[in-house]
DNA sequence: TTCTGTTTCGTTATATTGTAACAGTTACTA
DNA sequence: TAGTAACTGTTACAATATAACGAAACAGAA
């Protein structure tokens, strides 16, 4: 079980591998890693922080890669539908994912203090929810789970 | 555990009995259930669904009870700080708890296809990601957890 | 009761988030 | 290289949400 987003790591090459992966796997999978697409995911993983479509669509329009909003949207549409990137839907922001690529199922976990967001690996609890959405008859396709609370830096800031 | 929302039951019952036990809780707590606060929980609770905050202004207009968008959010805002409802943030909309006042950890089954929306119990779940989030160092305080997927009644439409 | 502070309500105005629709362009594919 | 599908650019707008401020209602103390 991962967390990423709280500790220390080396930010460039943490990008870096990320857009790699991402290259390669759309080559694998005959997707369209378009300059604007690939800009979009660049930019959320060096923030490494959830984005709203709008403070994206912001850096566009700095750079002259698009000034209106469907363009931010959709490039968000493509990462999130394909799984680069996620919905933080208490935040209605977006974030890159950063569990390398493989099927997961993310969970979030949002500093309310900081602002900070992490993600995590949620198979156990998505199966617990799964479980009892069986029970109810329900067929469950897709699981949101985000946890609002203290990153360990708010929760203890005398620490390093 | 138990899941409501899918299953026939008397409705005008369900929703007297809610509000009953709200109008309690209110009174144990001191907290004012004003008129408008008391229509908005009736009006979540009788349409037994997830409700925009436009959905619900609407009903207010046509009964004269408010006109703009803060009288419903502030409503709103209300029952869901006091766990009278809740937000589903996936639909940006609202709904009344239906887990008879006690404290819990919500979860909601989002049908794809027929909108309808059930509230479940999910304490191990919740747990479950507790820990995850406990071995990043994070301080939990809420979760929100939410499935899209199919009812039964949408995923097996011969059924009566 | 009347005063006083607090909460709630009514309203205006505006911020933020998200989409529909259609034309133009680019890239693949036969 | 023509046809088709996918992507981009743009306009216009829809849907969701909040800030701010004065008026009214209420709760508790004098």
């Amino acid at each position: 079980m991962t967390t990423v987003g709280f500790e220390f790591h080396d930010h460039d090459s943490c990008v870096a591998e990320a857009m790699a992966r991402a290259e390669r796997r759309c080559a694998d999978e005959k997707l369209r890693l378009t300059p604007l697409r690939r800009r979009v995911l660049e930019i959320l993983l060096s923030e490494h922080r959830a984005m709203g479509a709008y403070d994206i669509l912001e850096k566009l329009r700095r750079e002259g890669l698009g000034r209106e909003p469907p363009i931010a949207y959709r490039a968000l549409n493509f990462l999130v539908s394909h799984g680069f990137a996620h919905k933080v839907e208490r935040l209605n922001a977006f974030a890159a994912c950063t569990m390398s690529g493989a099927a997961h199922e993310p969970a979030f976990l949002i500093c309310r203090a900081c602002g900070s967001v992490a993600e995590t690996e949620a198979k156990a609890a998505t199966a617990q929810l799964g479980e009892t959405a069986a029970k109810a008859g329900f067929s469950p396709e897709n699981a949101v789970c985000e946890i609002e609370g203290l990153c360990p830096r708010c929760h203890n800031p005398s620490a390093p």
